[in-house]
DNA sequence: TAAATAGTGTCTATTAGACAGTATGTT
DNA sequence: AACATACTGTCTAATAGACACTATTTA
């Protein structure tokens, strides 16, 4: 065989293998208006040029472990690099790892393996032109096309296995060709109708994401890196909301996160004005120091439980046996 | 910037940055007499000659998907490829991502991503000699040593942020150098005492796979994946017995597992025999249709409850809120 | 018969969530 | 004054786990 004779060149000398390119993605969300964004670049090039994509750009061999590429990434699109407050606020942003994808056929250049890191940011500013991040732009994800067509490979569990995605990225600048999206008739703007669709298959790491983003602030406390550092709950319970889409009660919420040792600590104040047409001063918080929650704020049960009437469920075959 | 314009060159074609090696590792894990095992190999030349390694090898560029390398990779090295039996028994193990390791550092011949993978698979026959998969053997997880210390980057959650890790290996034969591990002598051997330690970061990607086994089997099905397709409840609660490394309550394991819609369903027959030293012969099951676990099998709660008095804990500061 | 375990019943502490009610601050 | 909402109290259903008990099988 050949490829087995490669196999044992490899050995030593790894170099002796076809060339796989490495790329990391960044899937950043955050909050603005209340609801989720995600943080999108538009492709000044081939291939699926004009169209947007996430933010990432390729590993740079010998020079940075995937940590520390995404971490490059996330700063250069968002323009949060080099100042001192910038670096603050890079500091309080949570990244961690999705996943990677690499179906051969994704990037039409090569075979292109993408590793997909997932981010919680508070709300920035919007990234300035002139910088690296001049084509860059957060979206409401509700303004974007994630039908789950892109579907490839994989076999398992919803979130467990990944597969298929790939990229390839202008990772740097290139003037030209700015798009300055303003708050009316930028991605902001609740009225584009037409959903976005992504370039690569970066729909499908993008669902990823959000199915990790759900599952994550159940049993960790980063529902606060959506926040600034002090917040209340009513804000903490906004971030929950706008990532599961769902309305929670807000005085179940309240008692709940105050029961769970280490999500939230007291600050001892309150928000200086009561609110828009006037409610009771918020008690403020910061993030505690539990890095799991004990008990987990669980998502409402809505999988199960809805065997309305209508329709009256297939017929459970002979399910979980109950006595014979 | 030097790399500014690679990146630029890049975008036309990737083939002008340096390269990156890209290999699938396995973590593999079965039940073998009650104990949880890892498949390792044998590795034949450097780097780490002679180590225990996981099993994996190069993705296979422009041919394969990274789900597909690492069922390639994994029935290469168990050996079952091939015969129809062993497709048959491929088909019921479960294979899903657990994350990528990238330092550039890990690998002495150069930048190697590792993509690993995690399977769970029921009691499989040894490796047979002969085979690809000669060097290849299952090793209890208590016989290696996984100190805390290749702990690399990343700043994240436990089994949030991935990072560190690398490999290249010898993806196939190599007939000499053969080791045969016997019932007595061999990787079985629980008085084997002094722990082997792993090639590369290997031990820190066995840590995470097994941090991931302990957290899925919680709200997944997916500890039937180490069991036959017909088994008994007991049979089901030695295996989170043996992931968690805990005694569970037979009585209410059973009845709870029961509860669970969709995770088991009863077959109609009972085991044929009561087993050793005499007992009631025990109902059969196999797998339900549900993909997540609802409610979930949570394990038992020993990271909080356990402040004994001794350690009196370190005077939480000002915890939780709780009315100023 | 003895030993060991499959499987069931029951009780209690904890938790999720529904609901109600009071206090507070702006328009 | 009126409205919206922060926050707290209370009740109920569901669940986890402890404990006890019966039935079953082999040495």
């Amino acid at each position: 065989m050949d490829t087995t004779e490669q196999d044992w060149l490899a050995s030593y000398d790894p170099r002796a293998y076809t060339p796989v390119a490495v790329t990391v993605d960044v899937v950043a969300l955050t909050l603005r208006h209340g609801r989720l964004h995600v943080l999108l670049v538009e492709r000044a090039l081939p291939p699926y040029q004009g169209r947007w994509a996430l933010p990432g750009g390729f590993l740079r061999a010998g020079e940075e472990s995937l940590d520390e590429a995404a971490a490059r990434e996330f700063a250069e699109e968002t323009g949060l690099h080099g100042t001192v407050e910038a670096e603050a606020a890079l500091s309080r942003i949570h990244l961690e790892q999705l996943g990677s994808y690499g179906t051969p056929d994704r990037d039409p250049r090569m075979h292109v393996v993408s590793v997909a890191y997932l981010a919680f940011a508070p709300d920035l500013p919007d990234p300035q032109a002139g910088t690296d991040a001049a084509r860059a732009a957060w979206h409401p994800v509700t303004a974007l096309d994630l039908r789950p067509a892109g579907r490839s490979e994989t076999a398992g569990a919803p979130a467990d296995t990944h597969g298929g995605g790939v990229d390839g990225r202008t990772g740097s600048t290139e003037p030209s060709h700015t798009t300055e999206p303003s708050e009316t008739t930028g991605p902001d703007d609740p009225g584009d109708l037409t959903p976005i669709e992504l370039a690569f298959d970066h729909a499908r790491i993008l669902t990823d994401g959000l199915d990790r983003a759900r599952a994550k602030i159940e049993y960790s406390p980063l529902a606060t890196a959506f926040l600034h550092h002090d917040f209340t709950i009513p804000e903490l319970r906004a971030v929950y909301e706008a990532v599961w889409d769902e309305k929670l009660h807000p005085g179940n919420f309240h008692r709940k996160v105050l029961s769970v040792p280490g999500f939230v600590e007291g600050t001892g104040t309150t928000t200086d004005r009561g609110g828009a047409r006037g409610r009771p001063r918020a008690r403020t918080y910061h993030a505690g120091d539990a890095r799991l929650l004990h008990p987990a704020l669980l998502r409402p049960t809505r999988s199960d439980p809805p065997p309305d009437p209508a329709t009256p469920t297939p017929a459970p075959p002979t399910r979980t046996t109950i006595r014979p």
